[in-house]
DNA sequence: ACTATTTTTTAGACTAACTTAAAAATATAT
DNA sequence: ATATATTTTTAAGTTAGTCTAAAAAATAGT
């Protein structure tokens, strides 16, 4: 059966949706994740379910079925995928290949997908740190924590974001603060949340709560 | 103004009849190569028409304006730079890349085209000879001619294709008459238009009269 | 438990892109 | 020149995806 091009990114909100909340993804989600009217989300969730490709009780919210979280991951393999080709291959910064990959996802051919993580060579996670599912959809797991959760003394190597806003994304190259960089908590200033960090053994720096709340430290 | 991917679609189909016939796309010829109706075409016609990207007079067929040739030729240079990345970087075979780069020529950004172009080294030609139009439009031109037209004791070597399909890509595959093999016509046969060649200086065969219809040949 | 608020669905309507069937215009052939 | 054939357009209708406004259901607050 043919997926649209439209109703391959509303599973892809649904999963996104799904794994923020833990619970099923509710119409209004769906429609502030889309940019569409709830009565838009209304009508698509009964095209989707006809396809079998979500599990719908009305007012109850929407589950992905097994064979929907295999396009939505698939489309997810291909979007980091692609972001990870735009950054090493084209020299793309990390700030600027969303959009771009954002389309590229939905380029339909099996064998594309496989040639181009083999000349990527297999790589597991994507220029904002986000892990690549494999064919079969399974994630990489990786031990890390928000800044925000670090006690002074701790150390750790930059490995992700929560937030992938292009001004935070520029704002962490600005700071050096690029994935890799070992940084370690000095201090911590109750009064507005901020921290005191060393960045890559040498540079001191104060970051905001908001900062410390979406950058990925995995412990060491 | 946005352009949808249909009508992108549209324009290609317009500028290939253009480009073959030497004169206005009729309805019917733009169907036929649209795989739609007439009509559907007519009703298309129309948009383009409000869009300025078409001049047209009913029944008079339609020829592109500046402008939707400009995006014409903008398709086919990324759809040939896809092709050369398919073949190139992702070691896929010439027959096998056409269906891909349909898709991946509607991928919109200026920068990917231009990082793109130089990450191939500003390819001139794709996998299967066709011209690589520069980011003005303007195609290359080289003397080639059908290796029908050759005389018995010219020389060549192969730089091109009429004829796109799979099966005929994999038979010159077959016969090792990839792009840059040198050929020499020996004799033709006026009883079926044959002709027996000497590829790659060493070995002869006798191709048929739809081959030599179909290879084009730079004269040296 | 009832009322008020929020969420979701329904109803009705629009656009882009498509179809078939019929009508109109153009081209061809005697 | 007129009849015939071909091409193109018009008319009417379909589907996917969208919208706004109104109705219905679920949730929350006292
Ligand atoms: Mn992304
Ligand atoms: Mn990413
Ligand atoms: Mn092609
Ligand atoms: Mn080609």
């Amino acid at each position: 059966m043919e997926i649209s091009y439209t109703e391959e990114n509303y599973l892809k909100a649904i999963f996104k949706i799904s794994e923020q909340d833990g619970k099923p993804a509710s119409t209004n989600a769906i429609s502030s994740e889309m940019n569409t009217s709830a009565a838009s989300v209304t009508d698509m969730i009964k095209r989707l379910s006809d396809k079998t490709l979500i599990h719908y009780e009305r007012y109850r919210g929407v589950t992905l079925t097994k064979r929907g979280e295999q396009i939505a991951t698939h489309l997810i393999r291909k979007h980091r995928l692609w972001e990870v080709f735009l950054v090493d291959k084209l020299h793309f910064s990390w700030d600027e290949v969303h959009e771009i990959a954002e389309q590229l996802e939905h380029i339909k051919s099996q064998r594309l997908v496989e040639r181009l993580d083999e000349y990527l060579a297999f790589p597991k996670f994507d220029p904002h740190g986000d892990p690549i599912p494999d064919a079969d959809g399974n994630f990489a797991i990786r031990k890390q924590a928000l800044l925000m959760d670090f006690q002074p003394g701790e150390q750790g190597i930059v490995v992700g974001v929560q937030d992938h806003s292009t001004t935070f994304l520029q704002y962490l190259d600005r700071m050096e603060l690029v994935l890799g960089t070992p940084v370690e908590l000095l201090e911590y200033f109750e009064y507005d949340e901020s921290m005191r960090i060393l960045i890559n053994q040498k540079r001191e720096q104060v970051l905001s709560k908001k900062v410390c709340q979406n950058l990925f430290i995995q412990k060491r």
